[in-house]
DNA sequence: CTGAAAGCGCTTACAG
DNA sequence: CTGAAAGCGCTTACAG
């Protein structure tokens, strides 16, 4: 490949010459600007993305932290998330890189990324990464509330607690007074705010909280959220007695929805179904029409990007945005009263 | 952020020798690496990535090139190969940058990424990019045929002549005759290859090719691929007559059983549907089972990182990969004879 | 086992 | 409007 200095060499410039014309950061005349294209041209030269990110100290990238899943494949929502992440930034020039490299310890092996910010989708509990990218100076915006509670750092949810406590009122005051809950794995901070709020529900209706089994989803006994959803109501259904199930995603519910076919439960007639989700597409297709809570799972991303963005031409930024989420009344759920 | 010149100073080494202890390049006594060390972690010390890439002129990272669409979100496909590609690098240790930066004509504005390889999804015709990443000595690999055909790019895909030609063959096996073929947009290469594999199916049994009316997803007159199979079919539905209907995708399949339960037509007792899919989760999952192709797109996008990651320890490796795909009999399909 | 120094390919004050 | 030179933070022969 040829550099900067072949360029300039053969036009006969500097090479801060060169460099302006492809910058244009400083205004350089027609005739030498033409000269140096067309001899960049005819040379096939291309600036050096790397070169220039260590000249200027910046990236133009974002990274993506993704969870640690070995084996398991992108969810619904974490896909959304992305495409939001992704047109925001392209739209501000920004590329993003994804970050699925396990966890080292190896503090050797800890280089740090080429990006000028991240987005980590996810955090767990005390999230040791979140010091981490702060001792190293990158900015950082969290998709999902940090567990404990921070000022400082910026992130953008949903109101879990209060969308599950609004799923637990819509069945309370329908008549479901017996709900099961296919929750997600159970070291997310997610699982437990949903958990209080639906707690909270019931406890505002005078129920006692064994109202509600909650099961949480385990990567070891589920294949994936389809099957864990499958599994759970045909281990469940029989020992348990509930009127309706609450399941953490629309991917789960569609499990949900097999395994009652074919145990001859009828939905909603039998069993009423609702998805604490966000694939609007898919919930509408489905026979019935899935009675879900859409998450917004795009806008999270894309909002996160904005962020991030901000706080990266001015570190001092801190925001928090709760992005609102809403029930969306389908065919999935019938009233009890 | 500290950097190895200041850790070095600290430590009272050479930078060489930090570097060494970092890299493990070559051996620093027990002693050295151990002050080293703790100096660095003292300091808040991560090798920088950028600078590093710049010296050892490689940056561990792999390019996804994204189809260009700025408004629809990413399809199924899409989703599982990316996840696959991202598997097999993580495997490798690379990072995986996602392009989806939109084109720019300005030569000024075009500028490397920092990038090692990259694969590219869903070439288009005499796809100009193939050259430019040529002219830039980047490896690259296909995901999809190049058109005009090019013995030297390496490319993974499916045999999608020979998909559609299966599918042809076993709907008139059963004794379908009039097909509506709800394809891909047409400017893309396997919407040819399918068409054509129908078309050879319907010749091979005596048939006119006006036995198939093909129908092409555009950009502008479908928001998405639901919607694509639900108007499509709503629209075309009593003009022409057809026994079966094959769908780009199980998503736009999704949206010809909405719209042919809104019709009344029963399937597959009126209408037969196939998808070209490979959702198997979800294809399983629909009332009927969805009878569809599983394409692995998964397996094509790991496949596709391997030769790449061979192709970038040696430039003159050449590999072109079919990946073999297989019609699943489900329920959505029925025998007319 | 360790150090000094050149080099990776850019950008950017500084000077004219 | 343009050039010369230092600097971004690493790696790597070369020498000892």
């Amino acid at each position: 490949m040829a550099t900067i200095d072949d360029v300039a060499k053969v036009a006969g410039v500097s090479k801060g010459t060169v460099s302006s014309v492809f910058s244009k950061k400083r205004p350089i005349s027609k005739q030498v600007t033409e000269r140096v294209l067309e001899v960049a041209k005819d040379m096939g030269y291309f600036p050096n993305h790397v070169a220039r990110s260590l000249a200027i100290k910046k990236t133009m990238i974002v990274g993506l932290k993704m969870p640690i899943s070995k084996e398991s494949t992108m969810s619904g929502f974490e896909i959304q998330m992305i495409n939001g992440v992704i047109r925001e930034c392209s739209k501000q020039g920004y590329r993003v890189l994804l970050d699925s490299l396990p966890e080292h310890d190896d503090p050797t092996q800890f280089s740090i990324d080429p990006i000028d910010g991240v987005i980590m989708l996810n955090p767990r509990k005390h999230d040791p990464r979140i010091d981490r990218y702060n001792q190293m100076n990158i900015p950082l915006v969290l998709i999902g509330r940090p567990d404990p509670e921070d000022a400082s750092v910026c992130y953008v949810d949903n109101d879990n607690t209060n969308v599950s406590f609004q799923v637990g009122e819509y069945l309370l005051q329908n008549g479901h007074s017996s709900i099961l809950f296919l929750n997600a794995a159970d070291d997310m901070t997610v699982s437990t705010d949903r958990q209080n709020g639906l707690y909270e529900a019931i406890t505002r209706h005078g129920k006692p909280l064994s109202s509600v089994h909650v099961v949480n989803y385990s990567r070891k006994h589920h294949s994936h959220a389809t099957d864990y959803g499958y599994s759970a109501l045909k281990a469940i259904y029989g020992k348990h007695e509930f009127t309706a199930v609450i399941t953490d995603t629309d991917r789960v519910a569609l499990g949900v929805l097999r395994a009652a076919r074919e145990l001859g439960i009828d939905i909603p007639g039998d069993l009423s179904v609702i998805a604490l989700s966000n694939d609007a597409t898919l919930a509408q297709e489905i026979t019935p029409k899935l009675t879900s809570v859409e998450l917004s799972a795009e806008r999270l991303g894309a909002e996160a990007a904005q962020i991030l963005i901000q706080k990266m031409n001015d570190l001092s930024v801190v925001q928090q945005r709760i992005i609102e989420a809403r029930l969306v009344i389908r065919e999935s759920c019938r009233k009890l009263i």
